[in-house]
Order: C-alpha cells, then structure tokens, then sequence
DNA sequence: ATCCAATAAAGTGAATACACTTAAGAAGGA
DNA sequence: TCCTTCTTAAGTGTATTCACTTTATTGGAT
C-alpha cells in the first residue's frame, strides 16, 4: 500500500484481501475457474498469471498450491498446475456427496440445536420465501432473490452443525466448477415452491429435535435438486449451465 | 542433488519423494503432525523446520500451504501456520462424517460394480480374515495384520466407488490427528469378529447390487467403530490413542 | 514426406535477499 | 511493583535470481 512500485495499466491488481498479496491472488484464479475464464484441464502458466496480476510468482505459487488443496487444481511434479476436470458423472455425483453430507449437517443441528441468532435468519428465510412464491409466477430477479434466501436457510442450518470440517467439506462440494458457462437452468415455480416447503418440513424437525428425520429429508431435499438438474439435462440439448443452478437447491 | 551446500550431520533429509523437495518436506511434516512430534495448536516455524530438514524456506513454506489445504494446519495472514486442534468432539464427528462417506462410496461401488482386480483383492481380504479370526483368540501381530486387511476391504471397495473427490473427503477424515500418540485402544477378538461379519454381509450386498442396503451397512458398520471408540473413551480414563483405532474400523 | 535427434526456448523448483509485520524485551514513568 | 512505551529481535511476505526439467523447434537422415 505504501509504494507500490507502479500503478499497472490493465488490471489495477484488483483489492486486496486484508494484507496478503496471495489470498487476493488466490480469489481472482478461483473466480477466473468457476466462471469458466480458464478452460478445464487447461495447464496454468505461473509467469502469465503473474504479469496478468502485477505481482510475482512467489504468491501465484501459494495461491496455487492452496487451491490445489481446495481440489480447483492438479499438480503434477515439475509440470506445474492445471484446471482439474469435472466429468458430467462427476458433478452429478457431487450432488450426492453434499446430499450426504448436508444430511449430517441437518442431523447435528438438530441434536445440537440453533442459537437465537441461528433461529432468526432461518425463520426470516422462512417468511421471505413464502412472500416470494405467494404471488404463483416469478418475476424477473425473483430468482436471485431467492437464491439469497436458499443460501441463508442451508448455510445458517450448516453454522449451526458446529463442525468445521463438515463445513468445508460442503464447500467444496459447492466449488465444483460447471461444465459450460452459459444458460440458466430455468427452475419452474412449482419446484422451487416444493423445495421451499422442504425447508419448512426440515426446520420443523430439527425445532422437533428429530435428528434421523432432519437427516433424511435434507437429504432428500438436496438430492431433489440433483434430479431436476439430471431431468433438464436430458430434456434439453447438452450444453446447460450449472453454476447457478448448484446455488438453488 | 548435485551439489547440496553441505551434508547436514542430524537429519540426513530423508529419502526424496519424486523429484521434488517440497512433496517430501510435505511428507515429513506431516508425519510429524500424525505421531504428535509436534502438538496441536503450536505454531509452525518455518526457518526453524528449513534448518532442520536442510532446505530453503520455500519448498517448506508450498508444503505447509498443501498441508493447510489438506486441513492439518490453520493460516493467519503475517501470522503463518498453526497445528490445527481438533477436539474430542471433532474426532468422534469425523467417524460419523466418514461413515456418512463411506456410505455413499459403498452404495456407488454398487451401482457401478467391481472390476475382477477389484473383487480378488476384497475376497482375498474376506478369506484372510477369517482365517486370522477362526482361533478364537489374537496372538501378538494379529491386530496389525488386521488392520492390513480391513485397509485393503476398504480401499478396494473406495476405489470401486469411482469418484475422486469422495475418495479425498474420507482421506481427509483418516487424517483427523488424535489426541496423545501411546496406547493401542485394544479391540476384543470379538469386536473385530463383528466387524469382519460386517465386511462379509457389505460384499454381499454389493455384488448383488443393492446400492441402498450396501450403504446402510457401510454406514451402520463405520459408526460401530464410533460406538466402540466412544465407549472405550468412557470406561478407561481420559487419555487413550486413538491414532491406531482409527484404521480399525 | 516422416521420423528421430540435437538444440533452443519456455517453464517450473529452489535459494537468497530484502521489506514489512508481529511479538518480545528493556527502559522509563506512575 | 506494575503498567506503558520505545526499541529490537524474530518471523512472515514478496521479489529476484539461478538451476533444472520439460517441451517446442529445427535440422538432418532414412
């Protein structure tokens, strides 16, 4: 911040992440992956990506290996890092990893149960919901709205697992890139309504402190999503983005 | 290799893993966080570790970022890496997320078969099984070979399942490190004998393709593990390794 | 024209040097 | 004696440099 040796033309290295030159450089790449800026099984040129950025190879380096680890990345000795592919077998399996997974987390919020907080925003998602689908069409933007209010409901319910590592697991699970990145899965009002009243079925069990229960409906619940995805993926042509539609279920 | 600056007298930089330093570095510190040479949530020097194993700080500092990926160390900006700390509670949940996991792997091995390699090497483990178990008693040795053939069940039946990242989660849960690194939990001959049936009767429902009660038994048969771990915790006092317990599942 | 070998270019791996941040310690005041 | 502040040491972050490996290219031979 102090002297920056030269304001860089193209890229005015973006802002960078309290302090640290590598985890901004680590965003920037994830981001370039998921939003398919960067092809799958492309190999990464570390002296580009470092002239791109106006930094130096030493914290692409660390920000590659990091996202190696994340699983955004292959490395292979003396051969560097590329893209790692996500097979159509692949990202459908994803969903039922994190339908798994998930599940537990349902499980332990209900054994462990929801602080104040915790139980505000899920009811607030609740009640945002109802609002939303009440009228019975969408209208244009209702469907990023509501992809907001999906995402407090499954990452409240997630927090409230207290458990670290089942967290980052579905995280992961949440990164895994789309095939193409083009067209939106268009969901119908009545699947979301239905997935919509799958939250109020499993707040209720875990509220009920039913632990099996909230583990087999949000199970259930996220495997729902898996098979409208495999249906619109049979249904129309191939090439379906799905990187919003990992963020609606 | 050429021309290293000098033969270091205390640790002769252990035996590299394919060409590259910082695999190997990654390899040691590793080791090092698994049998407890160094605790949990002590922070990580990295001119101390790179005069110890006789390198530059920077094939150390690629291997504590792969490290963190994997989830064994935690980072701070300008505050670098830290052991990570996993309490009692994270380790009895990591056997109920990996029996979640290993479920899943199970039901996919199922749905997707097993090649002929595949089913040599889990009949070969089923027969070898029962042959140790059939005198009714272990003699000294017999636990660690046990634990070879119940490794060879489940990683055949892991491979079988034909899904990377799946695979990489429950590596991840195998290396949850636990708490103190002396005493064996010892498993009665009966426990073990239990378990074995359990291998048994997840094969058969395998091969009969019975994705959904192969998983069940897969899940039911890891958490029993959970179940004899948690009970042994309870019994004996408090301090109880569980570095060995962990591949006895 | 195709294949192979030698060579040049490009790219990754590791070491060193320096800048910056944090933590520790010493000195001074209340 | 205890707290505060300045100073200093220790430690991390980044850039640069060189060594080594891989890959592309060019020239020749079959």
């Amino acid at each position: 911040m102090t002297d920056q040796p030269e304001a860089i033309p193209f890229e005015p290295t973006a802002l960078l992440r309290a302090g640290n030159r590598s985890l901004s450089v680590m965003d920037q790449i994830r981001d370039a992956i998921l939003d398919g800026s960067v092809s799958a099984g492309e190999r990464i040129n570390e002296v580009r990506i470092s002239k791109t950025l106006a930094v130096s190879r030493t914290p692409v380096r660390a920000a590659l290996q990091a996202l190696a680890g994340e699983g955004l990345l292959d490395y292979a000795p003396n051969r560097g890092f590329t893209v790692r592919e996500f097979p159509l077998d692949a990202i459908v399996d994803a969903y039922e990893i994190r339908a798994s997974l998930e599940g537990v987390a349902a499980r332990f919020a209900a054994e462990r149960g929801l602080n104040a907080e915790e139980r505000a925003i899920v009811e607030q998602s609740l009640i945002a919901g109802d609002r939303l689908l009440e009228r019975g069409s969408f209208e244009p933007g209702d469907l990023i709205r509501y992809r907001r209010i999906n995402g407090d409901f499954h990452d409240t319910l997630l927090s409230a697992a207290r458990n670290r590592m089942l967290a980052e697991m579905i995280r992961i699970c949440h990164h895994v890139p789309m095939s193409s990145s083009r067209n939106i899965v268009a969901f119908e009002h009545r699947d979301v309504r239905r997935r919509h009243d799958d939250h109020h079925r499993i707040y209720e069990a875990i509220m009920a402190r039913e632990p099996w229960r909230a583990e087999i409906l949000m199970r259930e619940h996220v495997s729902g999503v898996k098979a409208s995805l495999v249906k619109s993926l049979t249904e129309r042509g191939e090439p379906i983005d799905m990187t919003d539609a990992a963020k609606t279920g």
